[in-house]
DNA sequence: CGCCATTAGATTGTGTGCAATTTAATTGTG
DNA sequence: CACAATTAAATTGCACACAATCTAATGGCG
């Protein structure tokens, strides 16, 4: 059907799933958030939840626009989750005085004592990937390349986007 | 703080945000989405619905079951979004008359006609990552090696999977 | 000072993902 | 044949993602 004369692939042939390297990414992810369900399900927290832990822990408290930008998640995503990491007694969200506009988001001590129970998490995904640490590394260079390019083509792709481009 | 005594890192360093291989793989996946969005909302298709269109003008009609061994979807994901497909107008559902437990997806007419105007789409998410096909070719066959890591892994770790691992 | 554009979060609505449960059909076994 | 175990989908409930919208606070600028 596809390449009827032997040529280069057509390009009916790029539609074939297994060609589509968004689908392998995708299957990825979602293959790590299955083994990070299992040994998250002992600290109470979601995959998503405990990037968000990740971020505080590395640089204590947080407004929740800086965390976004560090997980690139925006509002309609962060501010449910951080009132159910609220709920779970990890974090304090807390109105800046100097920019009532801004919520700052504070460790608790329960949420700074959770990390101790972190530690173990990433030797034992690295042990689930059966990678050594040379390969992941160059596989997260090379994702981190990939997102950068798929970020500067969203920007060209979507007109709205235009003064954001333009103004950089 | 981390590594006083400068040995190997210590698991502290490895809970660093940028440290995480699933980060940068959730953020490629996501960024990829954005890309997808814009690309196929002309077709009206978001991207789970798209990857379906795909194993089915690749497969021709395909029973839910297998339909989701090849995206690796359950049910509880597949049957709503079929229901959208269907409420498009894009594929049908039938029971099988041989087994009435399972219903078979059939691209309608209209279903089978998009496949032209997806034609356009591969060429324009490779131009978009700016990777040569050699590239994608290699991450792709790296993303799929973790998967399957992912996969065992996932089995070891989950005693109620225990039957699974051993029938087989 | 007064007013408007901008900004930070929250909210709303839609669409996945996935665990757990339910329902209906089929299969295996005595 | 009867009946328990299995299987395929659908359903339910929860938690992201993300676009779009809303609200409140802030920052210019005349």
């Amino acid at each position: 059907m596809s390449s009827p004369n032997r040529e280069a692939p057509s390009e009916a042939d790029y539609l074939r799933l297994d060609q589509q390297i968004c689908f392998s990414l995708n299957a990825a992810s979602r293959a790590f958030g299955s083994v990070y369900r299992v040994l998250l399900k002992d600290l109470g927290l979601t995959y998503p939840q405990y990037l968000v832990m990740l971020a505080l822990w590395e640089h204590g408290e947080l407004p929740v626009k800086t965390l976004g930008e560090h997980l690139r998640l925006d509002s309609g995503t962060l501010s449910p989750l951080l009132k159910r990491l609220e709920a779970a007694g990890l974090v304090r969200r807390e109105r800046n005085a100097q920019d009532e506009r801004s919520v700052h988001i504070h460790l608790t001590d329960e949420g700074t004592a959770l990390r101790e129970r972190a530690l173990a998490v990433p030797r034992r995904i690295a042990a689930a990937t059966g990678f050594d640490l040379d390969e992941i590394s160059n596989l997260r260079a090379r994702l981190n390349r990939l997102t950068a390019a798929l970020d500067t083509a969203a920007l060209e792709e979507n007109p709205s986007c235009a003064d954001a481009v333009s103004e950089k």
